[in-house]
DNA sequence: GCCAACGTTGGC
DNA sequence: GCCAACGTTGGC
């Protein structure tokens, strides 16, 4: 069974890589999302010792701005039962949970984002999905290819 | 704040 | 099962 690659996105103004960073032990679960096809990868797909390319989204510089890895597979969504949650859904329950979530802990802060200018700049990443028109999932796989091309883009940053 | 592109909902 | 209306995402 070989590890995965996966690309997740948050808005920084209300979860941050540095919260991630700064929460206890360096590490959280990914709640509130509230897509199916991003459900199915969290519910089927991911696993424990998958690497998170974390994406700064809706924010002055959007961007590849480091690195998490999955530490626990997935459990239900608790948020989706608190109803004072924004991501409350009446229609999950405990023992039928609707969504699906993981842990994932921090593991490194590029010294600077690989900005998507950067990123659609790149002809050999012309078929990553985040850079597809219309694209809105906030959970998409990563190609070993596609991650190692990031990635040499970090290093030819430092 | 605008708006295109998408996903979801609900009436029929 | 279709599809219009609506809500959300996210770059600009």
């Amino acid at each position: 069974m070989s590890k995965n690659f996966w690309l997740f996105k948050t808005e920084p103004s209300s979860y941050s890589i540095d919260d991630l960073k700064n929460s206890p032990q360096s590490q959280d679960t990914w709640d509130g999302v509230r897509n199916y096809q991003a459900r199915n990868f969290l519910r089927d797909d991911i696993k424990k010792g998958d690497i998170i390319l974390i994406y700064h989204s809706s924010c002055k510089t959007p961007g590849v701005v480091g690195l998490a890895k999955v530490v626990k597979e997935k459990g239900p969504d608790f948020t989706s039962w608190d109803k004072k949650s924004s991501y409350y859904d009446p229609k999950s329950t405990e023992e039928n949970p609707r969504w699906y979530l993981v842990t994932i802990k921090f593991h490194k802060k590029f010294k600077s984002i690989i900005t998507l200018e950067k990123l659609k700049a790149n002809p050999l990443l012309k078929d990553f999905k985040l850079l597809k028109k219309g694209n809105r999932l906030s959970i998409l796989p990563v190609s070993p290819k596609e991650f190692d091309i990031i990635l040499k883009m970090v290093s030819e940053k430092l």
